[in-house]
DNA sequence: TCAGTTTTGACGTACGTACATCATTTTTTT
DNA sequence: AAAAAAATGATGTACGTACGTCAAAACTGA
């Protein structure tokens, strides 16, 4: 048979549509005897309500809103773009998009950046930020507006945001350190973690799930401190210099942070790039040259096209109050080298 | 402003709605200098067809069939789920699917299956077989039909088949070499290349590109040649205890197809198991156990969830005659390594 | 049992599009 | 210029759902 509609739901409950409608959108007035015969008849069909159909009769808009770091790094740059192609893709499911930048090293700025998104009344949000207070606070906020919100890519755990798009990042330490540890054909030697900021809390996470592993696989391994350049390269080169003046045991360099090519430019000059294992996060157009060149042996990677589209499916679902199909918003950590680069 | 809809069209090209209409669904009897107004109409004021809208009032049903091998291997049943489990997501876009399943090594059968499919006129197939002449045959039929026809998982370049949904096996076999020639310490040593049938394409081409970077890239390990063990648990052991007493240099496994199971129980009692590089394709629930385990290395995959919604996505883009999203097509070559097990 | 309240039914309109029919206008042909 | 043909307009119904209004029916309490 057909697929089943109000009118089936209808007839086999022995009541009419006017009941049926009622059930389902949860309107006050019903018996919940008649309710439950409502919803018996719904099972016994199989019906599902028509979403296409709904969203229509009901003139639903979509009317997200991400907001992203307001950096130069290239990889929020592809965010950004893969948030605006996922977004004019689904024009036709009338959802529109709307990117904002905002500084990522000012908490009240971002939180003022939210609050102030409450004024447009948007059916969800997308965040890409770090936790701090005010933004776990600016985040309730949206919530009681009854506002959906996703992270992105950074977790806000003790935040109430509706549901987490990206990987974890202690797993993608791990990935970052099996590969460095697998790669490195010396078995002695030593292991430089290099990141923009110390403070991030991705950074922290990778590099502990980095140690561990290390630490319990690769005895013969030793991971000196991380460091920071802040993305400055006059910085970075230092660091990279003295690094590679102190141990001439060096190994491998693991990049936690955006800014590869600032690192790889102060490293190329050394002449030892071509024997150390070097590790990166994010596709990016950089990392994605310095992969062909062979100056990057690994890139850890989130497929940022999917979490785009994951994050726009999460809000969509968080607003309708329909389930999110999980398996589908799993993101993977990908392991991207030279042999398996996407075009 | 809101989205635009045919009425707004219509005033703005300054004709009635029946004209657009006809000109949208390419009826017949607009003069061409009438049908030029309506574009222009239409491009300047951006308008989209609503396909939910559209779909609802064409009854649009769309009825996809899978056509799968019926071979009792772990990957075919994950594929089937997968499928399964995308289109029970996707009832609410109104898509229907049904998997069958074919002997494989049948050409006949195979392209008698797709001929009886006929029938039925389903809107769209996807074909998870390997190109023979017959299977070729029956595929230009089905288009003859104007049926959407997809390619799951291996291609059928030389068919008229719609759309490839996988990867490239040659960047697979790649991909596999690369990791293989980085996690083997020795430097020197032979690799041992299994496969259940040396016939199939997919084989021959993963084999390819093995081959070349190794050679290329790796030249201390050398590549015994491929040995099939056609489903055969003891066959599997036989070849298996072969290459151990005739290569005490052996250092890696490469195992191209499925049926890992019975190359890993025969090498395990060998002991040496630990210390070879074992690398395999797709994953499973007994590869998963078997990277846990550390007795598989890495697992060059395809995001089996990713392929089945893929496949519905383009034969659904196919029966309407709308482009496709390629970025969003593109399925990844992925490795998996015990560290970003995916859950 | 009656009034009051709650529950249910009947019905109409709308969303944006498809599609069919018939009337009217415009163009082409003779 | 008239007749024929082609193009266009006007209008109505449908798809599955949402939502509103009003009347009828079923309950409730005293």
């Amino acid at each position: 048979m057909a697929r089943p509609t109000v009118h089936d739901v209808a007839s086999e409950a022995g009541v009419s549509l006017a009941t049926v409608d009622r059930v389902l959108n949860g309107r006050s007035g019903v018996r919940e005897k008649t309710a439950n015969r409502v919803h018996a008849a719904i099972d016994r069909l199989g019906y599902v309500r028509d979403t296409s159909a709904a969203n229509l009769a009901r003139k639903r808009e979509y009317n997200f809103v991400a907001v992203l770091p307001k950096d130069s790094s290239q990889f929020t740059e592809t965010m950004r773009k893969a948030l605006i192609e996922a977004a004019s893709a689904q024009i036709t499911e009338r959802m529109t998009v709307k990117v904002i930048s905002v500084m990522p090293d000012d908490p009240h700025a971002i939180a003022r950046a939210l609050h102030g998104l409450r004024r447009s009344k948007p059916d969800g949000v997308a965040i890409m930020a770090q936790e701090t207070p005010q933004v776990r606070d600016a985040i309730a906020r949206l919530k009681i507006d009854g506002i959906a919100v996703a992270a992105l890519l950074s977790d806000l755990p003790s935040s109430e945001r509706d549901f987490f798009v990206g990987v974890n990042s202690q797993s993608a330490g791990r990935t970052a350190a099996l590969l460095m540890g697998r790669f490195v054909t010396n078995t002695k030697g030593k292991v430089l973690v290099v990141t923009s900021s110390l403070m991030a809390r991705d950074s922290i996470d990778r590099r502990l799930g980095f140690d561990s592993v290390i630490l319990d696989e690769f005895p013969s391994l030793s991971v000196l401190p991380s460091v920071e350049f802040r993305n400055d390269p006059e910085r970075a080169r230092r660091i990279i210099a003295r690094a590679l003046e102190g141990h001439d045991d060096l190994v491998g360099v693991y990049s936690m942070g955006p800014g590869n090519q600032h690192l790889i430019d102060a490293l190329r000059d050394d002449g030892r790039l071509p024997e150390l294992v070097y590790i990166a996060h994010e596709l990016t157009p950089y990392t994605r040259v310095a992969l062909v060149n062979r100056e990057i042996d690994a890139v850890i990677a989130q497929n940022v096209g999917h979490l785009a589209r994951s994050a726009l499916r999460v809000l969509r679902a968080k607003s309708d109050g329909v389930a999110i199909f999980e398996a589908q918003e799993r993101i993977r950590i990908d392991i991207i080298t030279r042999e398996n680069l996407p075009e």
